[in-house]
Parts: structure tokens; sequence; C-alpha cells
DNA sequence: GTCACTGCAAACGTTTTGCAGCCAT
DNA sequence: ATGGCTGCAAAACGTTTGCAGTGAC
């Protein structure tokens, strides 16, 4: 595998990830990185946010058709409100550890599980 | 809630999704029901199946930054194979069943679980 | 000095939308 | 006859890429 070089803009990109619970868009941490780095872009943010994933130092998730980032890598879950789009975590190993334990199958050799679950979050409940 | 009506383009995509397990994308859905209905247009198949979607008759997963269609209704879950794209359906209802019943939050009232396990397919380990 | 990485701009592929006409009800 | 739906075309959107220059090692 190449090598990788700590770029400041890499170091950045993950501090701001590992400092929020949001599971921000690439956009979302673009506009956060660049008040401290006037000069960084947008594709830069996806470049590392994409080789982060790659490297499994970052989760990527797909929802509402775009990708989110998530820097928590801890066994967990996520709720997406249907209304307002917001994204909650789960924090219950269980529901994911039971499902790699009790899957059985011979075409497939799992690696992870994504556990999404859809619903109303307690803020658009009271509308 | 508005009207819908019965057109001939509707019944001819679900009809369609129904005959396959494959998990089509829009233009995947497109390029079978074009051979039927040869005016057709892609917006209307998007059109179609957003619709669809929203009546809950059928499922949208979205998987590497695309929207897959599925009208099989069953509790059931799907594996992605990280090297092909591949998506393989896994009937297990006790696991989506046993996530939706541990659920346990105040924050969120969840309604349905995806439950999308990333791997390897029998066809890429060989490989 | 090397080459991984950057900023910039342009391109890409998927999905949505505005509009005028059409057809299921 | 109404208005939900269609085909068409264009736009919008998130994301990726080619390139020449820069900076981490």
């Amino acid at each position: 595998m190449a090598n990788t070089r700590l770029t400041n803009q890499r170091i950045k990109i993950l501090e701001h990830l590992k400092s929020v619970k949001t599971h921000p868009t690439a956009e979302m941490v673009y506009d956060t990185v660049v008040k401290g780095l006037p000069a960084i872009t947008l594709a830069t943010v996806y470049r590392n946010l994409n080789l982060l994933a790659d490297r499994r130092e970052i989760l990527r998730l797909e929802i509402n058709n775009e990708y989110r980032y998530d820097a928590d890598l801890s066994f967990h879950q996520h709720c997406v409100c249907k209304k307002c789009g917001k994204i909650v975590d789960l924090f219950q190993k269980e529901i994911s550890k039971y499902a790699l334990d009790k899957i059985k199958t011979a075409d497939f050799e799992p690696s992870s599980v994504n556990v999404i679950f859809y619903g109303i979050c307690k803020g658009c409940k009271k509308t």
C-alpha cells in the first residue's frame, strides 16, 4: 500500500469530524474547516474523507442520496428522521452483534453491518 | 392525499420490479420497460419509482450512492459485495425483528429498519 | 529529491424539475 | 372536464477527475 502523508488539511478534517456527533456531509465539513484553512477546497475534503473511509479511520454512511461521515468507530446504529432528515446515534452494541452472529449464508462473507432505523424524531413528533 | 391514476407506465414498472430479484437502478428498470413502451422516458421511471416508494409499495435502498429498488416487501436484509457491488437478499426475519424489538430510545420512534451487510460475495471470494 | 497531496476548474453520472400536451377517471 | 400523469429538455445536485504546482517526508 502506498505511503500517506499527514497534511494539515487531513489533520484538520479528521479533528473536526472527531469533535462532532452530527454525521456531516462533505460540504458541511468543508464549511467548518475552511474557517481555519481558507485555501482548502471541497475536492480536497472529498479526497481526504474518502481516503480516511477506505482506511477505516472513519465511517461513510449513505443517507438521502448523500454521503455522511462519522468518526465514531464504535459498534453503533443510526436513526434517520423521515421528516427532517436528522441522524441520531444509537448505542446498542447487541443489535449489530446479533445480526453478525446470526447471519447464516454460504453465498456471502460479511465483514460489517449497517443498521439504520427510519422513523420520526422527537422534535418532529410534536408537529 | 391526492388521487393517483393507474397508468400503463406505472403498471409495467411495478410488474417488472416484481418479476426480478436484482434490485435494479432506475436506469435498469428503464432499459427493460422501454422495450414494451418505446416512448417512456427515464424521468417517468424515476417519478413512478419514487411515488411507489413513498406509498410503501416498493423499497428504495441506497447503495454505492445510487438508488436501488426492490418490490419484495417481506422483512429481509441485504448483503452488498464490496468488490463487485452485487446485492444479495438474505431472508432472516429474526435479525430485523430483533433490531426493532430491542431498540430503546425516547428520542426516536422507529417505523422500519434496514440491515445491510458489507463483505465479499461467493463469486469474488475465489479471486 | 521524490511523489503524495493540493487548489483549481471542468466534467461526470444520477436524480429532479418546468412545461405544454395527454389520458385515466 | 378535470387534474394527475407523460415526454421532452434542461437543470440541479453531489461527487470525481485531470492537471500543474506544492510541500511532507
